[in-house]
DNA sequence: CTTTTTGCAAAGACTTTGCAGAGAT
DNA sequence: ATCTCTGCAAAGTCTTTGCAAAAAG
């Protein structure tokens, strides 16, 4: 985790960007977040440890960790972005439900194969955890019987 | 294409919802609309036709379309939705450049086995047109190896 | 004539930007 | 001392909602 924040500021310098505390708190408290979370979610919890850091220096934040590699956006299925810490992950895949936003990661050797198949076909570079697969999860299913 | 209509109205009096001058025409736009459009693009194309139909109006009138089936909404690595016809086409997924939005839409039996094994081990009901690969296509990593 | 629909304007949700004061090197 | 960063407030997008006038059945 200190391993973690230090590659973080590194990268940083590398850039010529300053080691700022709001940057090193919101790092702390992101890097131990686990699944994909909104900037809302993202803002709340860096607050409960470091109230009084601005929304739009978390939003910044987490912009740039995506911009040197450290974090991903995500669109599933809503109107706005969720972002996850990619740090030592394998690469995986999202299996999302639409209507909940559960999100389930999984990784498929042989699926792979065919992704990487598609893509070169078509002179597609793909991109890490870049499959996302949609579907509805068994308690909204059983939700939605209910209704009808 | 006078039969989708057709078939859209018919699903539209099942739900005692009325046919109107609008959404006739929305949808005989929409219907012959290739790809996967913003509600913007939607608008601009139906107003080029029949000018004076409100925003609104076709914002309801497509997410209605998504309710009944005949449309699908599409989150592809943008902060809003886009959407496709999908009548009368074969299952398929989409390879999606996170660059400049360009899609490529792809049908591979093989890949779909796995998506199902995956589905079925956590519960999850598919989607159609449910998968998304997302990448960078050629003309955008091009550009990007330019600026570096 | 009743009920639904339309389309404007306003409000909402998420995100980005402008800028003056605070902070980092 | 200089240049960057913060955080508020304001503006920008995309989308939804309220409501009075218009249209449908």
């Amino acid at each position: 985790m200190e391993n973690d924040l230090n590659h973080f500021l590194a990268l940083m310098s590398q850039r010529g960007l300053n080691t700022t505390k709001q940057r090193v708190n919101i790092a702390k408290i992101f890097f131990c977040m686990q699944g994909h979370h909104s900037l809302e979610e993202i803002c709340q919890e860096v607050r409960k440890t470091y109230p009084g850091i601005g929304q739009t220096t978390v939003y910044r934040t987490i912009k740039l960790m995506c911009e040197v590699g450290l974090a991903e956006e995500l669109h599933v299925g809503e109107n706005f972005a969720r972002y996850e810490v990619c740090i030592g992950k394998q690469h995986h895949d999202h299996l999302v439900c639409t209507a909940c936003g559960k999100t389930i990661e999984f990784h498929l050797p042989e699926i792979e194969k065919y992704q990487k198949e598609i893509a070169e076909k078509n002179g597609f570079t793909l991109l890490d955890h870049r499959h996302i697969l949609l579907g509805i999860c068994e308690k909204c299913r059983a939700k939605h019987r209910e209704k009808t």
